[in-house]
DNA sequence: TTAGCATTTAACCTTACATTAACAAAAATG
DNA sequence: CATTTTTGTTAATGTAAGGTTAAATGCTAA
């Protein structure tokens, strides 16, 4: 892994903090672009591609988080930290859920800004995507959180799914609209194929037929004496 | 990240094992810092700073166990090896207790520990620096303040908190919104992990949860089997 | 030494999980 | 179409993990 220069996209309506900010990140070894506001924030971030954003919250024209919005669709994966007032703790919040990977309260130590910056660094590079992935499965309008053994309906309810049940589930998504032989499960899951593990298969079959019927599109068939299949319905 | 040798002090008291130990380490890439018993190993140990301590635990004027406790008031990180008679296994336990990271019967195969120093000098490495400097966290409303053991709550109330409320916290954060295994707490915090400790885990969640009961929107979830997780909820 | 902590151990209770049982329904089979 | 096999579903059971509180122990500093 070679080391090279991260490039920061620093968007900072304050002249005097901003320039003394970006020499300071300089410094230690960044390239540092910075926007006076979030309407020039957001013109130079789609001209370059910025490993890290820092946008200050309180600025004219565009707000940090107004501006912040805007980056996430352009480009889910960079990380956003926001700079915020000491006083405004609902806000920061709303920063979240805009997809924040952290915020800072002015005035801060340079010092916590460096290590946070590193920090999230090292965590966007160790978590390939491949890892990211591999948990994460879409299931009609839920969404399976393989790792965290939980499903969420349309972005709300978070259901908690039991260790076979997660596992049972996740095998069903990896066959989406195929066929999940039942002694795939059974063997894979369970380690034992007779007649009991097969029993509290079918039993675990019905506990997530129950979740899934949030979604009336989305049921496990079965397939007689070959096992089962999880289809997501397109026609309403 | 550039290849630098390594520093390992070897502390042993049997002449001849020592020396070729200690050569075997040499031939191997490594710097060594031989001692011949456990007070020349603490003079040692306090001058320099060292990746990696073997130590015997069979030896004249300080055992191998009662230096490993003096390191560890010094340092916390630094990886233990214990070098033990083949016979004593109850006080291989002991040291685990310590805090050691890995025990080698005498005689052993060299090849062996030359594997095992690999492997946890591969682990300290990815356990990243940007972790072990991080001291503030922001968590919902909170505050958190690793270093000098407090939480702040929405910049008024502050909680003081003892040494393992404050790691096991911090160790939650460091992770948020993610799985913090269990098992992860017990040997970084507890270094050792069984059923008691595993109880008293509890405890001190049982207590945090208290103290983030002022956020409502903090928590602590449990994944059974699993561990913790801090989660931060936005909506309100 | 004691007072004041932090931490562990203990006890007891609740929840979570997986399996098994029991019976109903569907599908296959001859 | 009667019978067997497979699957659907719900409930009961046993065990393990976690939650909570209090008491016991250990430690440290006055």
């Amino acid at each position: 892994m070679t080391e090279q220069q991260k490039k920061i996209l620093l968007v900072e309506d304050d002249p005097n903090f901003g320039t003394i900010l970006k020499d300071y990140l300089i410094m230690n070894e960044y390239e540092v672009t910075h926007a006076k506001n979030g309407m020039e924030g957001f013109e130079k971030f789609k001209k370059d591609d910025f490993d890290l954003c820092i946008l200050d919250v309180m600025m004219p024209y565009k707000d940090g988080f107004t501006l912040a919005k805007e980056i996430r669709e352009k480009n889910t994966d960079v990380p956003i930290v926001f700079l915020t007032a000491k006083a405004m703790k609902e806000d920061v919040l709303k920063g979240y859920k805009v997809g924040a990977d952290d915020y800072l309260n002015k005035p801060f130590d340079s010092e916590v800004l460096l290590m946070k910056i590193k920090a999230i660094m090292q965590r966007k590079a160790t978590e390939t995507v491949a890892d990211s992935k591999q948990f994460q499965f879409k299931i009609g309008k839920f969404d399976l959180n393989s790792k965290l053994r939980f499903l969420t309906y349309d972005g709300g309810e978070q259901i908690k799914l039991s260790p076979k049940e997660n596992e049972l589930l996740r095998l069903l998504a990896l066959h989406e609209n195929d066929l999940m032989p039942r002694e795939l499960a059974l063997t894979k899951i369970w380690r034992d194929d007779n007649y009991f593990t097969s029993r509290s298969m079918d039993v675990y079959i019905a506990k997530l037929r129950k979740y899934l019927k949030l979604d009336p599109k989305v049921e496990i068939l079965n397939i007689h004496g070959e096992g089962f299949r999880l289809v997501i319905n397109s026609e309403s």
